[in-house]
DNA sequence: TGAAAAGTAAACTGTTCAGTGTAATATGTG
DNA sequence: CACATATTACACTGAACAGTTTACTTTTCA
């Protein structure tokens, strides 16, 4: 198989991928036939096939994929000698940002609308995701190491801040019950969410 | 029509609606045919179909059925007198044993199945459902009144409580992630709520 | 008892849809 | 050119499913 060829079957796959990725979004998985979803790859049905062997590899790969290209590495290295403030935003306005991102709304959508009946499968995945969020975790731990914050259980401090990064810059959107946010907007979240946890943690 | 006749109709119409309110939960609306429902409340299909014409009639119906028995009214009045954290707490208290209702997440669990991919009808729907947090509203902006509590935008303040109290109480159960809270868990999770609140807010 | 109301079983219609089979065509390689 | 691989059009299968029709039975009650 050659350079050439390969290039012609990789832009048919990448333009069922990308017909897949918005259809699913728009529509949901089982509001997207194959034939449909072959008409707006402009490809025909058969390839798609020849591509994905069934609807349900398609899916999966496409969460797959796309759990790949939304993982964003976040961290940030505790400092003992820079304010709590401003090392705190900085980590919570990288998780609001990646939260509201479109690449992770994207995958949530097509994620629930496959997974809601099927909660074993959503289990498995989402503690996967669930890795994600560790780093969070490690800020807090030295932090109360450092004797800068007091708390008695660091899984507590973590679901609230959680929550309130969610409530404000994912739940809202991933059901399009409010518009995307402004670089300002994650900001001024950020910012309360962080007076919020300083004045109830910090010593 | 007499009452006699009208309890053999009245109980094959309860059993529907049991059926119903069960299957969709379990395997949702798309995933439960009139059929296996028929089978489910063991009731002839075509009964079903003399009780609710179409299958989205009976969606609807038990839509709004469960809203009217989840809607409990919650009411905190604001006391002058009377210790914050102690009257926020009732209040909070009230809220999460709300979110965490089986009668609540049977709800939301059929109108997210249902509404999902349909963002327009479910903007319909949520706005009903905000009525229903006012109660939270009007305690805090009587506090400010009084002078006990300072804040500069009372959405802000809501939404953040809000996002704390779901965060905890609803979503993670909504998915099946976390299993049904104790009432000695809806007390923990109200205290840390209200102690992060009174600690950012209270003058 | 007999008429009206409600329920039942089962076959049927029409549609949607995942997935297949096939024969023809296009594309690129040696 | 000859060969291999991808792609295409399109007809087809088989299943699921919403909703209907029909012929018949049961229940209620005046």
């Amino acid at each position: 198989m050659t350079d050439i060829t390969r290039r012609r079957s990789d832009k048919k796959r990448e333009a069922i991928i990308q017909a897949a990725t918005q259809a699913f979004q728009e529509f949901g998985v089982n509001g997207t036939s194959m034939d449909k979803l072959a008409e707006l790859a402009n490809v025909s049905k058969r390839t798609v096939y020849n591509h994905f062997s069934t609807k349900e590899y398609l899916v999966m790969h496409l969460i797959k994929e796309q759990w790949q290209s939304a993982l964003v590495d976040i961290n940030a290295e505790y400092k003992s000698d820079s304010p709590l403030n401003e090392q705190l935003e900085e980590l919570v306005f990288q998780e609001v940002s990646f939260m509201c991102s479109d690449s992770h709304l994207e995958l949530a959508r097509v994620a629930i609308g496959h997974f809601f009946y099927k909660p074993e499968k959503l289990k498995d995945e989402v503690t996967q995701l669930k890795a994600q969020e560790s780093s969070l975790h490690r800020w807090l731990k030295k932090a109360e190491a450092d004797n800068r914050l007091t708390f008695e259980d660091i899984e507590q401090v973590v679901n609230e801040i959680d929550s309130l990064i969610k409530g404000q810059s994912f739940w809202p959107q991933l059901f399009k019950i409010e518009d995307n946010l402004s670089d300002d907007d994650k900001w001024r979240i950020t910012r309360n969410i962080v007076a919020m946890v300083l004045s109830r943690y910090e010593c």
